[in-house]
DNA sequence: TTGTACGCGTTATCAA
DNA sequence: TTGATAACGCGTACAA
């Protein structure tokens, strides 16, 4: 299990410590002759300079945090995606943290990453309270934080965010356009900014489309599968919407089985519009239009932000937002009949 | 950005640094009365023991490393939903790596983590290549391994896998049984040995009920959307298949896909059954008939086997084999006229 | 119960 | 170009 260290492979070459750490370091002066012979037996005795020394040693750690409410989530997961194949670029490790929507999760992975573990954080948010004071604590001496999609927005920090209410204005829109006129809203956190910027889009869209806003038709969910089948069920009985948009995939999905469930029929009693990363939308029964956000692209700008406050603070500004664009593809779940 | 260290925090204390650091350490003698004093002091000044120190001074991490070929895939996600889980109950980090079924990124991130960044690694292959010699290699002084799903028989190390050849074989039965005469077998990589036991399985089952078997069916296809859709479309034109089985989630997609192109209607003209974890398969057109793996479980035993090799080496054998079954859940894409 | 002192493996500074 | 040495922050023998 013990690996060599650089002690003993000095021992093995005849040569110093220092000369063997730098035959690893790219900087420093050493001959070639001699940076060949340490790599060489360097790769023989299987050597690898101990991180965490070098750590110790350094300060830093070369490692980045990715914070996310859930696993197993496509959005997360493809975001995910685009974090890894930049840090991966810079020769950065990920270490992963699952929040599943609990508060006291995000507070404790965040504490604990100030104990140097990780050089950044990026994250998009629980959501699940509105004390998010502990960031603002550790403000003066908090790690470099980029948040993306889901930001809390009292705490200034860069972000990466897509054009929400443009999106839900447009989706909203389209529901209009094709018929609805009573356009149910399903959201799992009202308090959460992405949740009310969402909603917001949906609201103005009616309004500027002379549609009555009914009070109703904003329905609370859940992440629970059963207990957001009984909510739609119910809502569907009482409300008979003609539209439903949901700012989320999983509401799309819960309110398929729903009408399945009740024999309501997909584009012809009601449409669905949701936001949605699921690549295999058009696969559906019936296709599904969504709101797609360019996932992976937004783990790419979030990692890059990052990797620029690491390396050259001072260019970036901590308001620093950058705001990519969803696209609305329209399917066959919002078809005119 | 610099947090405060242990010493500064002994001296605010007016204690000595060992003693500071026992108030973190459980085993340790030290008096209530100090210890809560220090703890409310470290809460105070935000102090928390360097962990590159601690593991440096410990000679362990508390990290595992997963590495699976790609993120953004129902079954790995999941799969590292339930290691997350598990891995958090024991208060370990992990680190994630993605291979994008690149060989040579397997082999630099094995290599890379034996230099105590990780206690333990948890791995799904890549299966490009053939040499694994080089985990043998390593094999003195391995990291603490654990395969899952995908593996590779000739390393040595435990294992968890699901009963692939008994689900390949019901599968294909059921496909026997709705009907079909000539199913096609889709499969990514066939010198993977998951890909063979699987093959296996749809092979022993044509022979039992007496299906002829011809070779141009077993279809090899690739990771690339558009790729496969060619060789699909081509299957389909030249082998007029009336069932199809895919070794993996996506192949599936693919073959819908090919099928929505060239007006073949699912179940009609031909049956679909696929492995996926997909949890939406009811809410395809048509309802994908699915063998599904246990994902999550599969996640949680592999990291709870890891553990018990970091825990009690002794008590794990290195062919220890862990089992999971899969279901074979029959839906429309595979319904009888 | 608390303090002193050393070493974990590395790299940077300085001297040779 | 190379070597000796101190320091990074912590945890533990050992001493008090």
């Amino acid at each position: 299990m013990r690996n060599i260290n650089i002690k003993e492979l000095a021992k093995v070459l005849n040569l110093s410590t220092s000369t063997v750490s730098r035959a690893f370091r790219d900087n420093s002066d050493i001959s070639k002759e001699t940076k060949d012979k340490i790599l060489a037996a360097a790769k023989e005795h299987n050597y690898q300079p101990n991180h965490y020394a070098s750590n110790l040693r350094e300060q830093r750690s070369k490692t980045i945090a990715v914070i996310v409410p859930e696993l197993g989530n496509n959005f997360f997961s493809q975001a995910i995606h685009g974090i890894e194949r930049i840090a991966r670029g810079k020769g950065y490790h990920i270490l992963i943290y699952a929040t599943d929507d609990d508060y006291e999760k995000e507070v404790s992975f965040i504490r604990h990453l100030h104990n140097g573990r990780a050089d950044g954080i990026i994250m998009s948010v629980s959501g699940e309270a509105n004390d998010h004071t502990y960031l603002n604590e550790l403000s003066q001496q908090r790690l470099p934080l980029v948040f993306f999609d889901r930001v809390y927005e009292d705490i200034i920090t860069p972000r990466v965010i897509t054009n929400d209410y443009d999106s839900s204005f447009s989706a909203t829109r389209h529901l209009i356009k094709q018929g609805c006129k009573r356009i149910a809203y399903l959201v799992i956190n009202k308090n959460l900014s992405i949740g009310k910027t969402r909603m917001q889009g949906y609201l103005d869209a009616l309004e500027k489309y002379g549609i009555p806003f009914d009070d109703n038709l904003i329905v609370d969910c859940t992440n629970s599968y059963k207990r957001n089948n009984v909510i739609l069920k119910d809502m569907f009985t009482r409300l008979k919407p003609d539209g439903v948009f949901t700012s989320v995939e999983r509401l799309a999905f819960a309110t398929y089985y729903a009408c399945y469930d009740m024999n309501i029929s997909i584009p012809q009693e009601v449409k669905v519009v949701g936001f949605s990363s699921l690549q295999i939308a058009p696969l559906l029964n019936p296709s599904l239009t969504t709101v797609t956000q360019p996932s992976t692209q937004i783990g790419i700008e979030a990692a890059s932000l990052l990797f620029k406050m690491l390396e050259s603070p001072e260019l970036v500004n901590s308001s620093e937002t950058v705001v990519l664009d969803s696209k609305l593809i329209k399917r066959n779940s919002t078809a005119k009949l």
